[in-house]
DNA sequence: TGATTGATTGACTAATCAATCAATAGAGGT
DNA sequence: ACCTCTATTGATTGATTAGTCAATCAATCA
């Protein structure tokens, strides 16, 4: 029972927080749409910081899985970049809802020690990622730097799709990444 | 003493905002910064929401005037791309505080309406300057996609810097753009 | 001087919400 | 039947906070 209604109040914050677009959302909200009490809520998290967290690192946890189990079909270095982006578009769904959950979480980074620290693991795993993909094919100090640039511009097209109103498909956000870094290859390269 | 209390209101909101890293600043915790009592802020704005309005439009302004004089000394088209660049990146102060106040806003524009439009409007001018500089320079299609594509890497260093504790110089980050500028207009020439 | 007006505040209200707690219910074991 | 542990909740508390209001203060003007 445990384990399933911490799920459940999982779920719930994020649908909220997605929903309202802000983490001003009320344990009794949370706690109502997932079919118990708000007592509850806190018998099973501790408190309203800890259920926030923990939805946090559920939201980055599903990203993680996505990103591991698509670089492992990746058959080549290009391959792996390709892979990388498609799970940084591909998580879960592209929803509205999930981005907004997303910058949302940023911006509790700004005053949340914990949330600094998980936004942290996951920016230093994606850029780890991305510099060893990109060191098969560009010398390392490129690579570094093509790994920050290409991070920061799928932050970038994130944040944007985040505050576009209308949802769109994830495929033109992939082609303006994958783009940007054919480029900077073809451009080391030549 | 109408404007001149106003300003020092919204300049405490802007530092309190940034200081805590979160739109949940109290009232009394902006007056009691300016100086003055939460009652007249109050008096002044009509409400804790035009409050914080006021302060965003602030900032949009000031980063809209020093868009606008960088622009009228730039010479040439590229020149043009340098000073939105450079725009960007020098406004008021590249301030971790500043910063912060940004992400912050950026994180209600989800949730509030006048935000969101407010955005909007920053967003599309910043994209009409872009691609006005562009057209000059290169195809009208490939300016919209490259104006896009700026924009957005923009958005994403900015956004890594809020969230990087240690301030920075502005350097870095302006070559990340100007790199990325250059090789989507040498790419297009080719 | 006396009146008017704007600036300013302290005290108050009403609402919200996280957190706590005591109490109930049910399952499983003895 | 009795105990024990977990699940669950309604009621309550204590803290916070936006917004209001009547009263004071200061300057300007008639």
């Amino acid at each position: 029972m445990s384990e399933l209604r911490k799920r459940a109040l999982i779920g719930a914050a994020l649908c909220e927080i997605a929903e309202r677009g802000s983490l001003d959302v009320t344990v009794a909200q949370i706690a109502g749409r997932a079919g118990v009490s708000a007592a509850l809520a806190h018998h099973y998290f501790g408190g309203k910081e800890d259920l926030i967290l923990a939805t946090m690192r559920h939201l980055l946890a599903e990203f993680s899985s996505v990103l591991v189990s698509g670089l492992r079909e990746a058959p080549d270095p290009r391959a792996r970049l390709t892979a990388i982006v498609r799970g940084s578009f591909g998580r879960e769904q592209f929803h509205h809802a999930t981005i907004s959950a997303w910058l949302t979480f940023y911006a509790k980074a700004l005053s949340s020690e914990v949330a600094a620290w998980l936004l942290e693991i996951y920016q230093r795993r994606l850029n780890s990622n991305l510099v060893h993909a990109l060191r098969a094919l560009v010398p390392g100090k490129d690579a570094v730097r093509i790994a920050e640039s290409t991070a920061a511009l799928i932050d970038g097209v994130y944040l944007r799709e985040a505050l576009k109103g209308v949802p769109s498909t994830p495929e033109s956000a992939i082609a303006v990444i994958e783009r940007h870094i054919d480029l900077e290859i073809r451009a080391v390269q030549a």
